[in-house]
DNA sequence: ACATAAAGCTAACATGCGTTAATGGACCTT
DNA sequence: AAGGTCCATTAACGCATGTTAGCTTTATGT
């Protein structure tokens, strides 16, 4: 394995391409994001399956994903737990700027190139550009609502409906950050990467990828799904998009700044 | 059902009782704690089954569980998903000051007292009390840190492990808000509610209750758990606390302040 | 082109969990 | 005390998922 493959479509910084504002986009005008731009330390390049951060690490810095995709894992016995995944222009450890050591380990899915912010510049952030502060807190929220949808979805779901609607929700996160996805959604992940994330066994996994293959919901092969019907799919999951929050949820109305 | 029945120990504030300042407690000084007390504006007492807040309200205060229990449901189809719960000092919907409209709704589990703090007093507090704010966010990390670790529980563990998991997180959580739990762990959770949370049905969950019992790991009434080894329950549920970062997680030593 | 490794696929059997139905027990109301 | 309601319990049967094993396909390196 080495570098980065994949495109980076139509750069609009120089140094991190143009998603790294990713979800803080739709909240912060021009000047705050040429203003986080200019965080940006070192960007670097990584392989699939670099362990990028360990639970029980302590970080002087944090990180923004700017291409590719991160699993968030706790490991325990011997198996693997993906708690969550990381679309580009994620900030994949910003909790560990105001917790003491990370819960959980991030590991490349796929090649990935991230950026880091030290934190002693985030602390002047929060300092001085309360808005941006305020963004970054949203982000994290919104980390906690997916995390709820998660919960949900192992809940409520089998494994068929729970990879469609993984799909489902990749596909409009990608969508929110500009990347609109038209008939192939590719991605790194095998189909035990799908089971570590549905909470099921890999020889299941197959069998529910199997099942969304005859029922002509969605074609994947090596991560990669493939339909023509995004609305049916959706459907399918029972997706509900309103946990994104793609709509601008933040609350400007109020004198926040 | 009428108002509330509970004891409330040793107060230690007229208005709301000692626990109001909850996970914030360890991470901020006894000044701070009587500024928040300030920040209370109403308290009231619910019954058991208020729907206290609804998925999709906006929201111009945010709530502080006082006294008992509360769950975090989303509703789909006819049937309702349990995504997390709240015990005495947590705040309910912090997240409702940074997002427009709640993701989920709030729902008393057995009679619950709260408090209110108006977005305005919040906004002044994010302007003039930066360590209250830092410990606001810390409050709202922690909660994605509970429900990550859920995540990883409904993927590894069976239905008996899941409730006894649930049972010896709300041991520790008690714990470290200063209710130590010595042999009885009182909840009003029918085993209805036990199923919402761990993603069964209510016949699955009485099998789950009755095989706690006879493997004696513990003894499960209307919600009451007894055992005289909660280390041997902890172990059985594969419980390890450090998600709950109750070591004073909180990065304090880097100039915060 | 070939060898190898990784990933995907299939089958057979065991177990966890859902569903329906019916019974029993605890608490509340009158 | 009687009745009613919600909750807990048990049994029987079917489906979802785990496990083990072996085989096939695809990607990758030489």
């Amino acid at each position: 394995m080495d570098a980065i493959r994949g495109d980076i479509r139509s750069v609009r910084y120089p140094l991190t391409g143009e998603f790294l504002a990713g979800r803080l986009r739709e909240h912060l005008d021009e000047n705050d994001l040429d203003y986080i731009e200019g965080l940006v330390e070192t960007v670097e390049d990584h392989a699939d399956g670099t362990r990028l951060l360990e639970r029980g690490d302590v970080t002087n810095k944090s990180t923004m994903l700017i291409e590719g995709y991160v699993f968030r894992t706790i490991e325990s016995g011997d198996r693997r737990y993906i708690v969550g995944v990381q679309v580009p222009g994620d900030f994949i450890d910003l909790h560990g700027f105001a917790l003491k050591r990370l819960d959980h380990s991030i590991v490349a899915a796929g090649p990935v190139k991230i950026g880091s912010v030290s934190h002693e510049s985030l602390r002047t952030v929060m300092q001085e550009r309360p808005n941006i502060a305020r963004a970054m807190w949203f982000a994290t929220l919104l980390d906690a609502s997916i995390h709820r949808k998660w919960i949900q979805i192992l809940e409520q779901l089998d494994a068929p409906k729970r990879i469609a609607h993984l799909y489902a929700e990749l596909h409009k996160r990608l969508e929110l950050i500009g990347r609109n996805v038209p008939r192939a959604l590719r991605t790194p992940f095998t189909q035990l990467d799908l089971a570590d994330m549905c909470g099921v066994s890999a020889i299941h996994a197959n069998r529910a990828v199997g099942k969304l293959r005859d029922l002509g919901v969605a074609e994947i092969r090596r991560g990669d799904l493939y339909t023509d019907d995004w609305d049916r799919l959706k459907r399918y999951a029972r997706f509900n998009a309103d946990y994104l929050y793609g709509d601008g949820a933040l609350k400007l109305d109020q004198g926040w700044d």
